[in-house]
DNA sequence: GTCTATACAAAGATAGAC
DNA sequence: GTCTATCTTTGTATAGAC
């Protein structure tokens, strides 16, 4: 889209400012002057690549989205592996990917929360809650009890740490680096933990 | 505080409705205006009472806090409960509370995120989560694994789904009322889980 | 495409009457 | 204590020159 350029850029430049001010500080809080300054560019121009802020927020968004939930859509549908092997895939999948983002679900999940009419029914995880493969293996493994549990059960260990992280840090629980060790060594806990659960 | 007044009101009736309009579109996208109509009363009160909006925030900011970390205080450094106990008790404690104030968590998590600086070393939640009688069980119990592991993990599974909460509704997986027998199946679940668990 | 300058709206806070 | 009216700041968006 948009005008081509040499540099690839200011375009990108701008939208790589948004990505960083918006998930630091939160749509409602982020002034677009921020975005513009991060950007090393003209407020002006902000307006003229993006129609608006929204528009702009829109785009960020989507990604993160996508992103967040992109990662577990080809695990869990996925007919030739196991419950076990899912739950292994998952867990590196999103401690991996959180290392490196692990501001995304708080930002995600709040931005929804603070303004769930923009997201009606545009969120399409819910099929991969209710009917991926993965579910169908678990209600024949777990007849009795309802599979989201698990499912949530495994996405809680694995992503919660990275949403408390803000307390873990003002709390002076752990640091960055020490947090960075800590969801290191969660990868092999939460599949043994996982394959506790599911036997008991 | 404040002047007296007969029906001990105004303030009050201020303060509910911050509670309220903060909690559900966080500090940055929140207008006095919206408090104070929530109150029915005036703007111009609003500041008489409490002098900003800062201020008002902070005063239900910390109420927020002291409720999200104050239920599991007693509990974690009780020294005549056992491990398994404790579990039951902070589980409990969690899914009853959360059912009643569901955006609680997300709420603190993302403002703490949003602006750590106000938060700078006066969230006192660090002790419970390392030197508390809780963590010292664990640690006799289980030697080798690093015991905030289990503490994170309890928290993960009770207070996750709230804070998914938003995405369940948007995805259309859940309405309000299955959220509601959802988290009601987990007491037990949990601790069964967490015994498994902890015995692996 | 990029900038400066500015219009316009929204939001926090205060003055002053009652 | 409570209100109406208003000041001031801030933030989004646009006009128009280069």
């Amino acid at each position: 889209m948009a005008t081509k350029s040499k540099d690839a850029s200011t375009e990108e430049k701008i939208k790589e400012a948004a990505r960083t001010v918006f998930t630091k500080k939160g749509y409602a809080a982020t002034r677009t002057r921020d975005i513009a300054e991060e950007a090393g560019i003209n407020l002006a121009l902000l307006n003229y690549y993006f129609r608006s802020k929204e528009k702009l927020f829109e785009l960020v968004m989507a990604e993160k989205v996508a992103k967040l939930f992109g990662v577990i859509a080809p695990i869990v549908n996925n007919n030739e592996t196991s419950i076990e092997e899912k739950v292994t895939l998952i867990v590196d999948a999103y401690i991996t990917m959180l290392g490196q983002n692990p501001g995304l679900p708080l930002f995600v999940l709040s931005e929804i929360r603070n303004n769930p009419e923009h997201f009606g029914n545009r969120i399409q995880a819910g099929k991969l809650l209710t009917e991926s493969v993965f579910v169908k293996q678990l209600i024949e493994r777990k007849p009795d009890i309802n599979p989201l549990h698990f499912v949530i059960n495994i996405l809680s260990m694995s992503i919660f740490p990275f949403i408390a992280k803000p307390v873990f840090e003002s709390a002076g629980v752990m640091t960055a680096t020490q947090m960075n060790d800590f969801a290191e060594e969660r990868r092999t806990l939460i599949v043994q933990w996982f394959k506790a659960m599911i036997n008991s």
